[in-house]
DNA sequence: ATTACTATACCGTCTGGACGGTGTATATTT
DNA sequence: AAATATACACCGTCCAGACGGTATAGTAAT
């Protein structure tokens, strides 16, 4: 029960490396030295660096995963309510775990397999999003134009004041609330 | 004039490798292999690693650059022209740079100023996107839908059939066209 | 006895890139 | 025409540093 929050020590640890000295400088000595570890203490609680960056993702995935399994009952007007709450996630990513996604996707570039489970999630959105005939392509945009704000971000391609920021915010979700009607 | 037939032929092979072995594994070395050149040689062409990363990020802005910068001229509707053209160029992206782009997003890790041209080039087509005060936002959104998906299937996150990503390719075309009467 | 570590030393591998050379074509000089 | 010089394109080796991971021996609390 202490590992459990050592771990989370870690990935904040692994997160604040990532955000110092870049994602592809994160080794397993910074982080453990971040989280004031030994090398071996951190070895103990992730045996691998693949085993620290799945970590990583599952922390990011716990979340967003119950949204979409939430949807086994509802159907047309759940859709909205479904791309309402990624789009809330997207938007209000803390600030930790928007660094710990750069950090996985330089990560898939060592070893695709890591994000699987990412792959996994977004496949899920897609085919829930699919089920409505009249509104699945519409419906997908909109979680496409929120997941490629999101990466152009994250990759530092783009960098929006807050003000244009909600504005395309407030698009999309008004977007998603003409889902129903038409 | 050989040069650049030559450095042509290392970009083609430095896809080839990150196709094989995947973008975090791509090595001086391996590229050299590929393109039949020395190690040596290559380093003649790209005189270090982010040279050569730099060159293929030139390489895959060439085209795109030309689009923004010919819109000094035209206004409101040529904003739908840019965004028909950038969709067209997400869309129709060759195998090749598709490749180049992943490899270029594992790079950015390493190091994050190698992409500043990515970077001017969206924060331009973002700038010409909000001239226009009425269609700002779904200007953008548009773009960012297509980007989202680039960057979805780029990563591997998400891979659609041709006829579901070809309806979401019509979509946003039907999106850009409704911008101007509105 | 098990869990959760510390501290340190070490190994093997990979990789960028520096460096010193080689051959060839073109230009310049004699 | 012959000799020489220069620039270009390229070869192949070597090296230093970084990293993931292992091993070992010990500590402290539960």
């Amino acid at each position: 029960m202490k590992s459990e929050h050592t771990r989370a020590r870690i990935r904040v640890a692994a997160a604040k490396v990532i955000e110092r000295d870049g994602a592809g400088h994160l080794t397993l000595e910074k982080v453990a030295a971040e989280a004031g570890l030994s090398k071996g203490g951190l070895l103990y609680h992730y045996p691998s660096k693949d085993a620290l960056l799945q970590g990583l993702l599952a922390h990011l995935l716990e979340n967003r995963a119950g949204l979409v399994d939430d949807l086994n009952s509802a159907e047309s007007v759940s859709d909205a309510t479904l791309l309402n709450s990624l789009i809330d996630a997207d938007f209000d990513l803390p600030r930790d775990e928007r660094i710990m996604a750069q950090g996985l996707i330089a990560a898939s570039a060592e070893n695709p397999e890591l994000i699987a489970p990412a792959q996994q999630h977004v496949e899920a959105v897609f085919a829930q999003l699919g089920l409505s005939k009249t509104t699945a392509t519409s419906a997908r945009t909109i979680f496409l134009a929120s997941q490629g704000l999101q990466f152009l971000e994250l990759l530092g391609l783009l960098s929006l004041s807050t003000a244009e920021r909600n504005e395309i915010r407030r698009h999309l979700k008004a977007l998603t609330e003409e889902l129903a009607p038409c």
